[in-house]
RNA sequence: GGUCAUGUAGCUCAGCCUGGCAGAGCGAAGGUUUUGUAAACCUUAGGUCGCGGGUUCAAAUCCCGUCAUGACCUCCA
C-alpha cells in the first residue's frame, strides 16, 4: 500500500464519471468541499493483507494525533503504485479501512470521509505550510515505512515542458532537476499580484485555466479533443497507422490549408526582415556542438543509424541556423541579423501517451526566426517588433487575442529587476492580465521568454507564438561579430516563432470552431483558408455548361470554386456543401441564366440573396485581400472526386 | 513502461451482459428521377467479427494469451 498524507486547508473534489467497470455506484455527484482536514491519497497494492492494513491504521491514528486534526478523508488514488490490486478487492480493503477507522475513533469527535472509488474526479486542494503537512509512505512486508517530508513548492522542469516550444533545444528533460518558481499575475498597468492573492474576474476564465493547467496540473479530460473528429470529418488530416504515431497524413484540403498558412507566415516574416534559409533535417550526433547540447539536455529525438554514422532528426531549426551563422563574417553594422526557416519537419519523439491529434505531434512544421543582436538594448527593441509581428500573425490568421489567447511571460528575477519597464511595456500591449512566472535562478539558456497560449475546449493550454532572449548559445556555437572597437563579441540571439507550429494553428482554428458548435453557433474556417470558397450547384444537369462559365469567371479572379455536377437532389447537394462548411453556395437555375445576377446562399450570414456577378466577386476579394492564393486542390467537378472525408 | 478502454463492411456503430443463420445507417456500384435552398426512390456488391488458443453440440458473444489503437499516468484510485 502506498499513501500520501496531506494536511490541507481545504479540498474540493467532484466525481465526473465512472472510470472503470467496477466503479462503486454513487448517487451524489455534487462537488464536495472539506476544510482543515487530513487527506490520505492511497493506492491498494497486490498483497496488501491484514498486517499491512494494521500498519496503515496505526500510522493513520498516530498522524492524526501528532498534528491534532480530527477529520480525515480517504481518497483512492491509483497513481502512487504500478502494482495495483484488482479493483473489486481494492474496494473491499478500502471499505474495511473505513469501517475500522470509524470503529476505532468512534468515541471521540473524529469524522471520517471517503471519496468514491473508480471515478474520474476533479480535484483541487491547498496543502498547509507546516513541515508535517506532506508525507509519503509505503506499507509492505519488506520495508515498514519510508517517509519523505517536504512542504516547499518545487516545480519540475519536466512537468512544465513547453511542447513545441520552438527552440526545444532548451527544455531540460531530466526530472530530478527542479528550480524555484514564483507565480504572479501581471496587469497591463504593471501591477503585480501573487497568484494566491488574485481574484479572477468572470471574463478571465481562460487565464485562470492557464494557471490551473500550469500549476495545479488540472488536466481533467473526459474525451478525445473535438478537433480530432473535425480534422477527419473535414478531410484535413488523419492518423497514419503505417508511420510512427504523431506523424500525420494530410489530405488535399489539409495540404492546401497548410500551404496557405505556411506562405502567409513566411511572407509576414519576410516583411519584418527575416531572410529565409533552408537547413538539413538531420545532423551528426557526435558533432561537437551537438554533443555539448545532449549532455545538458537528454533528448527526445529520433535517432538514425546510416552506415557507421549516428544521426538525429532536428527538433528545431536552431542548429541549422546557428551552424550557418557561425560561418558568416558579421560586423556590428549588419546587426540585427534575422534568419528564418519554416521547418518541414521538426521531429520530436514525444512520449506516445503525450500525442494528441494535431495538438502535439512528433513531426510538425515550425516557423523559426532568429535575430542576432548587438547588445541587450538592440535585442529589446527588436523583441518588441517581433512581439507586434506575432500578434498580427495570429490575428490575421483568425484568432482573437482577447478571447482565444492568454499570454504567459517568464523570466529570471534578476532580469525583471533590471528591466521592469520593458516587461511592463510588453504586457501593456496585450491589454489584459497575463500569467507571470519568475525564476530565482537562470537554468535555461534564456533570461526571458513569453508565449501566447491557446486554451482549448478542455481547458488545456497549448503555446502558439513565442520569443526568447538567449544569452548562451552564441558562445556555444561560436557565433560572433566584430564590434565598433574591433573586438570580437557574441551577439544576443532572439528565438521567435510568430505563429507556433502550423499544425497547431489548424488545431486552434478547429477547436475554436468546436467551441462555436458547443455554443450552438455556426462553425467556420476563415474564407482564405477554405479549399472551396464558392460551390456552384445547378438545378438541372443541362445548366452545367452555364455553371462552368461562372466558375471560370470566379477562377479568373483567383477565387477557389467548384461545381457539384453529381446526379443528386438539390437539397442533398446543399446539405453536403453545408457540412463541408463552404461559405458561399451559388444556386443556378433558369432564372439566373436569364439575368446577370446570381443566387447566393451565405452560410455565415445565414441568408439567401441575389447579387450582381461583379459585386459578388468584389465581396469575396475584399475578404481574402492580402492573403496568399493557391488554386483549388481537388477536382473542380465533384463527380470526379473520390470520397475522402469520413 | 503502468492503469483503463476500444478493436465487427470503406466510414459511424448495433449485436457481447444472458452463446444459437453476421446486422443497420451512411458511403460505393447499377438503374429510375432533373430536382429552387440541409438527406428522392429501387436494386446490388461489400465481412478472416484484430490475431492465437481454450471451454462448448455450438463462440463475434464466455475464459486465457497476444497484437494494435486511444485516453490518462507529480490530471482522472
Amino acid at each position: 500500500m502506498r499513501i500520501l498524507q496531506l494536511h490541507v486547508d481545504y479540498i474540493e473534489y467532484t466525481p465526473i464519471k465512472e472510470e472503470i467497470v467496477d466503479a462503486e455506484p454513487i448517487v451524489d455527484k455534487e462537488k464536495k468541499r472539506l476544510e482543515n482536514i487530513v487527506v490520505i491519497l492511497l493506492s491498494v497494492e497486490k498483497g496488501d493483507e491484514n498486517l499491512i492494513i494494521e500498519d496503515f491504521l496505526n500510522e493513520t491514528k498516530k498522524y492524526l494525533d501528532t498534528i491534532k486534526c480530527n477529520s480525515l478523508l480517504l481518497y483512492p488514488y491509483a497513481h502512487l503504485s504500478a502494482n495495483l490490486e484488482k479493483p473489486k478487492k481494492a474496494m473491499q480493503i478500502l471499505d474495511r479501512i473505513e469501517k475500522e477507522l470509524k470503529i476505532n475513533l468512534k468515541d471521540s469527535t473524529y469524522r471520517i470521509y471517503r471519496a468514491p472509488f473508480g471515478w474520474t474526479k476533479q480535484l483541487e486542494f491547498r496543502v498547509k505550510g507546516h513541515p508535517m503537512a506532506e508525507n509519503s509512505k509505503t506499507f509492505d512486508n519488506v520495508s515498514k515505512s519510508e517517509p519523505s517530508i517536504g512542504n516547499e513548492k518545487l516545480v519540475s522542469l519536466d512537468g512544465r515542458q513547453d511542447d513545441h516550444d520552438h527552440a526545444g533545444v532548451s527544455q531540460a528533460l531530466s526530472a530530478e532537476k527542479t528550480l524555484k518558481s514564483s507565480w504572479f499575475i501581471l496587469e497591463p498597468n504593471g501591477l503585480l499580484t501573487r497568484y494566491e492573492d488574485y481574484n479572477f474576474r468572470k471574463t478571465e476564465n481562460n487565464l485562470k485555466n492557464l494557471f490551473k493547467y500550469e500549476i495545479l496540473k488540472n488536466r481533467t479530460v473526459e474525451e478525445q479533443p473535438p478537433h480530432v473528429k473535425l480534422m477527419r470529418k473535414l478531410g484535413i488530416a488523419d492518423y497514419e497507422p503505417a508511420s510512427d504515431s504523431g506523424n500525420m497524413r494530410y489530405y488535399p484540403k489539409g495540404r492546401l490549408l497548410k500551404s496557405l498558412l505556411e506562405q502567409f507566415v513566411s511572407r509576414k516574416v519576410s516583411e519584418y526582415g527575416g531572410l529565409e534559409v533552408e537547413t538539413p533535417i538531420m545532423y551528426d550526433s557526435h558533432h561537437p556542438s551537438m554533443e555539448s547540447y545532449f549532455n545538458r539536455f537528454p533528448a527526445r529525438q529520433y535517432n538514425i543509424k546510416s552506415d557507421q554514422k549516428e544521426l538525429f532528426l532536428r527538433f528545431a531549426a536552431c542548429f541549422g541556423q546557428f551552424l550557418m551563422t557561425k560561418d558568416f563574417q558579421i560586423s556590428y553594422k549588419n546587426l540585427p541579423l534575422k534568419l528564418y526557416e519554416l521547418t518541414r519537419y521538426s521531429f520530436r519523439r514525444e512520449k506516445s501517451g503525450e500525442l494528441v491529434g494535431l495538438r502535439r505531434l512528433r513531426a510538425f512544421s515550425m516557423p523559426d526566426c532568429h535575430a542576432f543582436c548587438r547588445d541587450l538594448e538592440q535585442a529589446k527593441s527588436e523583441f518588441e517588433k517581433r512581439f507586434d509581428l506575432s500578434i498580427s500573425v495570429l490575428e490575421e490568421i483568425g484568432l482573437d487575442m482577447d478571447q482565444d489567447i492568454e499570454m504567459a511571460i517568464r523570466f529570471t528575477k534578476e532580469f525583471y529587476e533590471n528591466n521592469k519597464q520593458f516587461v511592463n511595456s510588453l504586457v501593456s500591449k496585450i491589454g489584459k492580465p497575463v500569467m507571470m512566472e519568475m525564476w530565482s535562478d537562470r537554468f535555461f539558456y534564456f533570461t526571458l521568454k513569453w508565449e501566447f497560449n491557446f486554451l482549448d475546449n478542455q481547458g488545456k493550454a497549448s503555446s502558439l507564438s513565442t520569443d526568447q532572449i538567449d544569452i548562451e548559445n552564441a558562445e556555444r556555437y561560436d557565433i560572433s561579430f566584430i564590434d565598433e572597437d574591433g573586438t570580437k563579441k557574441y551577439p544576443i540571439i532572439l528565438h521567435n516563432s510568430p505563429s507556433g507550429a502550423i499544425e497547431r494553428i489548424i488545431f486552434a482554428l478547429l477547436e475554436k470552431s468546436a467551441r462555436l458548435i458547443k455554443e450552438g453557433k455556426t462553425p467556420f474556417l476563415p474564407l482564405w483558408l477554405m479549399n472551396t470558397q464558392v460551390r456552384i450547384i445547378p438545378i438541372k444537369n443541362e445548366l452545367i455548361p452555364f455553371c462552368e462559365k461562372i466558375r471560370n469567371e470566379l477562377k479568373d479572379n483567383l477565387i477557389r470554386c467548384d461545381l457539384d455536377d453529381r446526379d443528386d437532389s438539390l437539397s442533398k447537394k446543399i446539405r453536403e456543401a453545408e457540412t463541408e462548411w463552404i461559405h458561399y453556395i451559388i444556386i443556378v437555375g433558369e432564372k439566373e441564366v436569364e439575368s446577370d445576377r446570381i443566387s447566393v446562399r451565405d452560410r455565415i450570414k445565414k441568408e439567401n440573396y441575389t447579387i450582381d456577378n461583379n459585386a459578388f466577386i468584389q465581396l469575396i476579394r475584399s475578404q481574402i485581400k492580402g492573403k496568399p492564393y493557391l488554386p483549388i486542390n481537388l477536382q473542380e467537378n465533384l463527380s470526379k472526386r473520390p470520397r475522402i472525408a469520413s
